[in-house]
RNA sequence: CGGGGAGUAGCGCAGCUUGGUUAGCGCGCCUGCUUUGGGAGCAGGAGGCCGCGGGUUCGAAUCCCGCCUCCCCGACCA
């Protein structure tokens, strides 16, 4: 047509990637229906379709929880704002992004009170309330529960003035115990984020610049997404005895000794979701992981008037087998809708599998078969696709994992130089011998926007000159580099 | 909080420079008929405090002042 300033015309379209990953990012997140901005800035409403992939994501990580264990209970929401004070690095690290409720039942509070950022105090305070012998440890927690960071810069599911989570809170006689179970908790998040997500992450452990306000070490899992940047999708903190100090979380040995408890805490918040959308998407939309898909696979049936009857009627029995056998089914049945439009909105909302069932394919006793990840589409015999579906979404899973673990890979580079580190965190990781001094990780990040993401966990021993001064490495091994979100 | 951009129908936008009939277009939505294997067609229809407040003017979506919100880029962060 001409090239006039005419409206694009092409509102159907996502905004592809390499133009505008924002956009596309945002464009994707609302029209995939898994989430909306509430009212008030940088507040989030959760989508059906969204919280569907959120209770899924729960349900795993929550078995893994329980059965190591640990035991759910909840914590309120109001903190007295003096307990954020007893722990000196944890109150400078919170107090910037706090909500502090300053008036209720019609009147100025004598004490003010903090929307929880986390709950490391209020915890911390019940704790040492009920921890008093050996016999009491450990003492393994979690709970569900949203919290409140005062976020300048928010952005649907990655960072939320109010988010959803999981937070681990534990009690341990010795340091070795603890430090244990802060690797327990971050094995949760691995499994969650690979087997379930079909999302490599590489986990490591955080420099000290990155790490958690109070925390003696920090570990985290980190994953890439598909613009290069990276993604911390959870942590797992040694508290030492920090807050045990402060709150006075203190046990009586074997040996009659009155002694501080090693405490930790571990959690993974709904950004993870922003993680799945960024890390598996593409220009047609999401891609989801069949073990976290709200719905597996989508009958789409094809037909007019007097087929239309029959078709459905055979779309629903082929639902109703595959439900059977335990698969997320939906039968799109909509008759006002085109099949390419609805092809077309399930690939956005990244269905694994789609099943269209037309005229041609009763013939023939098959069904045509069209998967997310790759173009082509196959006739398979009905009773087949269903004795079959399970294999084919456990393979769907390992593609999608097989394909971020790839990306991962290749996106990862060694760099000797702040000029390699440059180039390489233009597309990925960089991998550099660091000195460790915060001297350095500012050089970076000024010259790249780059910053430590993690000394990985699996990284062979390695020792030689800090890519940046020349000095010393530490950590005998490389750290990874990049540009996060 | 600094720099940039934008607020007009559910979504995407035009109109504003140079004030002037009833504020348009695409998509979506509703009704009817025809359609159905990759974003259907025709006909009819509904839907607007033009972000908010003030000012200028006979008259403001349009000009002026103030405020608010959203988006992008930075500093802070799960």
């Amino acid at each position: 047509m001409l090239a006039s300033p005419m409206p694009r015309g092409d509102e159907k379209r996502l905004t592809p990637q390499d133009e505008d990953f924002s956009a596309w990012y945002n464009e994707l997140v609302l029209r995939a229906e898994l989430a909306d901005r509430g009212p008030v800035r940088g507040t989030m409403v959760m989508r059906p379709y969204g919280y569907r992939i959120w209770e899924l994501l729960q349900g795993e990580l929550d078995a893994r929880i329980k059965a190591t264990g640990h035991e759910n209970a909840y914590f309120p929401l109001f903190i007295p704002e003096s307990y954020l004070h007893r722990e000196a690095e944890h109150v400078e690290g919170f107090a910037p992004e706090l909500a502090v409720v300053t008036h209720a039942g019609g009147k100025d509070l004598e004490e003010r009170l903090v929307v929880r950022p986390t709950s490391e105090t209020v915890i911390g305070e019940m704790f040492a309330k009920w921890i008093e012998s050996h016999r009491d440890l450990p003492l393994l927690i979690n709970q569900w529960a949203n919290v409140v960071r005062w976020e300048l810069r928010p952005r649907l599911f990655l960072r939320t003035t109010e988010f959803l989570w999981q937070e681990g809170h534990t009690a341990h006689a010795t340091e070795a115990e603890a430090r244990a179970e802060t690797a327990t908790a971050l094995g949760f998040y691995s499994e969650v984020a690979r087997d379930v997500g079909a999302l490599a992450v590489v986990a490591g452990d955080k420099t000290a610049s990155e790490r958690f306000a109070g925390a003696v070490t920090t570990m985290t899992i980190e994953a890439l997404m598909r613009d290069g940047r990276a993604l911390q999708a959870a942590t797992s903190h040694f508290l030492g005895t920090n807050f045990a100090r402060a709150f006075d979380i203190t046990f009586t040995s074997e040996a009659g000794v009155l002694e501080h408890c090693q405490t930790t805490s571990w959690g993974m918040s709904t950004r993870m979701i922003g993680g799945l959308i960024m890390g598996h998407g593409d220009d047609k939309g999401l891609v989801l992981p069949p073990r976290l898909a709200p719905i597996q696979v989508v009958v789409v049936p094809i037909g007019r008037d007097a087929e239309r009857a029959e078709v459905v009627a055979r779309a629903e029995a082929l639902a109703g087998e595959l439900r059977a056998g335990g698969v997320r089914v939906r039968v799109d049945d909509r008759a006002h809708l085109s099949p390419g439009a609805k092809f077309n909105e399930w690939e956005q909302k990244g269905v694994p599998v789609r099943l269209e069932l037309g005229p041609r394919d009763l013939a023939a006793g098959v069904a045509t078969v069209a998967e997310r990840l790759g173009e082509g589409k196959v006739a398979v015999a009905l009773d087949e696709v269903v004795a079959t579906m399970p294999e084919r979404l456990a393979a769907f899973q390992q593609a999608l994992l097989a394909r971020s673990t790839a990306f991962l890979a290749d996106r990862t580079a060694p760099a000797a130089s702040l000029a390699e580190l440059a180039v390489a965190v233009g597309r990925g990781f960089a991998s550099i011998l660091h000195c460790g001094r915060v001297e350095c990780e500012d050089t970076v990040k000024e010259a790249t926007t780059a910053t430590p993401r993690c000394v990985p966990h699996d990284a062979p021993d390695e020792e030689g000159p800090c890519a940046i001064c020349g000095q010393p490495s530490a950590y005998g091994r490389r750290v990874l580099f990049a540009r996060a979100y």
